[in-house]
DNA sequence: TTGGTTTGGTTCGATGTCGAACCGTAAGGC
DNA sequence: GCCTTACGGTTCGACATCGAACCAAACCAA
């Protein structure tokens, strides 16, 4: 019974998908960058200024690991935080010119990752698959 | 396209796995111990003592990462060292009483875990989806 | 035999992540 | 208008994990 070897290979999938992330980002000279980081930034570009909140549901993280994932974006230059004139509780995460600068790479590394991903795999095959991890997360949830 | 949210679908599956074993280690009194500790220890039942490096390709974790997996399953009481009688460099980990008691639980686990995870997913599904991740595995590799 | 290389393990520092406790501001009930 | 509750964020301590540097024992070649 092979079935035994799912969440392992769920594991395997995760691990060297960040890992192919994260090389990818050192050699476009974003070093240092996790695939966290990554993700913050790819919502930002989507939806302009979010609050910490919303963006650690959105990349489903706590609240606490944003803090410090936001301080590390921000020390390295790719976020600035402003205040929200509608609730001065929140602080409101934007990206830089720099992050903008980045902008492609992140595209072509989410391209790219999937291409690496599927390889030759036919589309039928594709969503087969998506559609079983959706029910086994679905299960496990 | 849903067929972006592959990697998203893994990582979640594998959260999710993560979580239940280590709330269902809790329930049984093994509490503080991470997926990898069990992870050592079932490799411990398979196969009696072996060496770190062993054990460190065995579970997918570089050697210093055993380094402090085994320091806390010996401080808790789960494993021994003993030395190779054929190779003074070498420390063996062998299960400790406390470890083989736990035994019956691990392996409840392990199959709790996979009834949960595939649920009432036929076989010849489950047998796809395990393949496809392979193949997606494969081409991360 | 001896000196260089390989190999098993540890140490050190860094990092992403979490839970729990905390602080201030907003919202809602009375 | 207060007081309680809810909510957005931060701080703190803990932890699994890694890369790099290191140590000591084993292996090997000359």
């Amino acid at each position: 019974m092979s079935t035994e070897r799912v969440i392992h290979l769920a594991s395997q999938v995760r691990e060297r998908a960040n890992a192919l992330i994260v090389a990818e980002l050192e050699r476009r000279g974003a070093a240092g960058l996790a695939p966290s980081h990554g993700a913050i930034l790819v919502q930002l570009y989507r939806q302009g200024p979010l609050p910490m909140n919303r963006l650690a549901s959105l990349i489903g993280r706590k609240k606490n690991t944003l803090t410090s994932l936001i301080a590390k974006l921000e020390a390295l230059g790719y976020v600035a935080r402003q205040p929200d004139p509608k609730d001065s509780r929140v602080s409101l995460i934007a990206p830089t010119d720099q992050a903008r600068r980045f902008r492609r790479d992140f595209e072509e590394i989410s391209r790219l990752l999937l291409d690496k991903a599927w390889g030759a795999m036919p589309p039928d095959q594709r969503e087969a698959l998506v559609r079983g991890l959706e029910q086994v997360a679905n299960n496990l949830g």
